[in-house]
DNA sequence: ATCCATAGCGCC
DNA sequence: AGGGCGCTATGGAT
């Protein structure tokens, strides 16, 4: 079942019968692991005990070159929905390996290395693109396995604690279908104080609708709206959004169905947002809310080191603009009060503000009105996100700085803006068509960042994993007594778009949080070379999650 | 009964 | 006003 030549290594997906002996009896010292998809094949092998090194997933980095090759990305047999139903079945299983044999993983695997070789004859420009391209391929792959390796480990979670966090703000937890005592007695505050009658406040028709009763004139329930509004009402009913939100959302039944043996397993959706971010399906692990991060706990005798990066996108769009005088600002701990030191902006609201707004596409407000200062004091960093919001607005394909591509814009959007430059277009159409094109270009511009800003998080956590094998953080100790838990070295956790959570012996924590920061600096080096952009972390050796930040 | 869009809000 | 998500509940459509 298994084929080596070189370093080449493939696993076929599954094979044989039940009982016949698995292609690995251990993972190969070294290897990269070719195969059609981690998240078939790396749970079954952690479960095992197998352990991989390295890999390359065909099908992630299919993705990401068939935005660069039309003919591979023709084979729509390795799209995401090809290999992945939303529930697969056992009838999947075997579709799946009838579709895909050994040759077809070898094949694919060719294929993908034609594309991104470098081969004699090559400009320094394509061999650069190449480069970054391996790059991202294996720091794609090696998310996959980190992924499946949170996934095996799960973040430790204390259900003790969330109860007694849930207890205190809710009341006991009710018989199936009650109210918490705490949440009803909101309610019946905020009732009262409408002195309309009794409704249910979970609808917004029937909200609005008492709202209006009482004499508040509102369009929406939304929390911003209703802040603004002086009425004995308006204060239980905050309390209640958020209360029956931390009931919904992260509540008992989160609780029952997201932790087992004391564990947070989300799925990890590796490269499942456009930018390259991970996703995750089911379970919420990437909204997890501060009130009840406490109840993330390490083990007895083991700690949290949760470390994040300061001011992540700012600095990536420094370094990928090659931006020598954004780079200083960033050199201390602070990039938005590097901006004040330099004279750019007068506060460090202002700053962040004026940040966000080159990021995101402000027009309006400080982060709008401050972009001239901004483009003034950083042409390079700020012709980055300009450049990409106009191509955006052009329809035109925008990538990030190791070559993941953004998505063209739908042909719904396609056809307005012909039909608008068309020039006998009704006026409104063609205000609707400039509206589009600004929209598309503000995702265009964040696409750059974000999505740079993805792929410098994939090589801190690939270059962290690799540190964390390390021979002086992994016990030598044999199996002891059987019934034991082997002693495991320290672990990742979790991740969060720009931060990490490392379950660490108490003893390795300090060690830990040094590998923590060269990872991050050997990030920044292996992505833009000497690019002088500090990327300056947060770093916290916890018991708990919620004692970080 | 099931699907889908929307409102609203959590995270970065 | 702005970028990217996921999740829950609601309510209309099928």
């Amino acid at each position: 079942m298994a084929y080596e030549d070189g370093e080449l290594v493939v696993a076929e997906l599954d094979g044989g019968a039940a009982g016949d002996p698995q292609p690995w009896q251990g993972a190969v010292p070294g290897a990269r692991y070719i195969w059609a998809d981690t998240t078939r094949i790396y749970p079954r092998l952690l479960a095992e005990g197998v352990r991989i090194e390295r890999c390359q997933d065909l099908r992630l980095c299919h993705a990401i070159l068939a935005g660069h090759d039309a003919e591979l990305a023709a084979d729509d047999r390795w799209r995401r929905q090809g290999i992945v139903a939303a529930e697969p079945t056992l009838l999947d299983d075997q579709l799946l390996e009838d579709q895909f044999g050994l040759d077809d993983v070898v094949a694919e695997y060719r294929r993908q290395q034609a594309l991104v070789a470098v081969e004699p004859g090559l400009d320094d420009h394509e061999r650069i693109r190449r480069a970054k391209l391996r790059l991202l391929l294996s720091a794609e792959s090696a998310g996959a396995l980190i992924a499946a390796e949170m996934a095996h480990h799960g973040l430790p979670w204390d259900v003790t604690v969330h109860d007694q966090l849930l207890t205190e703000a809710l009341g006991p937890r009710p018989r199936y279908g009650e109210r918490p005592a705490k949440l009803q007695a909101v309610i019946d505050r905020m009732i009262t104080a409408l002195g309309v009658g009794s409704f249910n406040p979970d609808s917004a028709v029937n909200l609005i609708d008492a709202l209006h009763r009482a004499g508040i004139e509102v369009t929406s329930t939304r929390k911003w709206e209703l802040e603004k509004i002086d009425h004995p009402a308006i204060e239980p009913l905050l309390e209640y959004k958020k209360l029956s939100r931390l009931l919904s959302a992260n509540g008992w039944s989160w609780m029952d169905t997201w932790i087992t043996d004391g564990r947070f397993r989300p799925d990890y959706v590796v490269g499942g947002v456009v930018t390259g971010r991970w996703a995750t399906d089911g379970g919420g692990a990437l909204q997890l809310p501060k009130q009840i991060r406490s109840a993330a706990r390490a083990d007895p005798g083991w700690k949290l080191v949760v470390a994040d990066a300061s001011q992540l996108e700012p600095r990536v769009l420094a370094a990928m603009a090659r931006d020598d005088r954004m780079a200083t600002a960033a050199r201390g701990h602070d990039l938005y009060q590097g901006l004040v030191d330099a004279g750019v902006v007068d506060t460090r609201a202002h700053a962040k503000g004026a940040m966000l707004g080159a990021l995101y596409g402000a027009t309006t407000g400080y982060g709008g009105s401050l972009m001239p200062e901004l483009i003034k004091a950083y042409p390079q960093a700020t012709a980055v996100v300009e450049e990409a919001a106009r191509a955006g607005e052009r329809g035109e394909i925008v990538s990030t700085f190791l070559g993941r591509r953004s998505p063209r814009p739908p042909e719904s959007w396609r056809e307005l803006q012909r039909l608008a430059a068309g020039g006998d277009a009704p006026a409104e159409e063609v205000r609707k068509a400039r509206q589009q094109a600004r929209d598309w270009g503000r995702f265009t511009r964040n696409f750059v960042v974000q999505g740079t800003a993805a792929e410098w998080a994939l090589c801190w956590m690939a270059g962290l994993r690799q540190l964390l094998q390390g021979p002086e953080l992994v016990d030598p100790t044999p199996e002891p007594v059987e019934g034991l838990r082997r002693a495991q070295p320290p672990h990742l956790v979790y991740f969060l778009h720009d931060e990490v959570i490392v379950h660490s012996p108490a003893a390795c924590a300090d060690r830990v949080a040094e590998l923590i920061r060269e990872a991050a600096n050997q990030a920044g080096r292996l992505l833009f070379g000497d690019s002088g952009v500090e990327f300056a972390l947060e770093v916290a050796i916890v018991d708990n999650y919620g004692q970080a930040k």
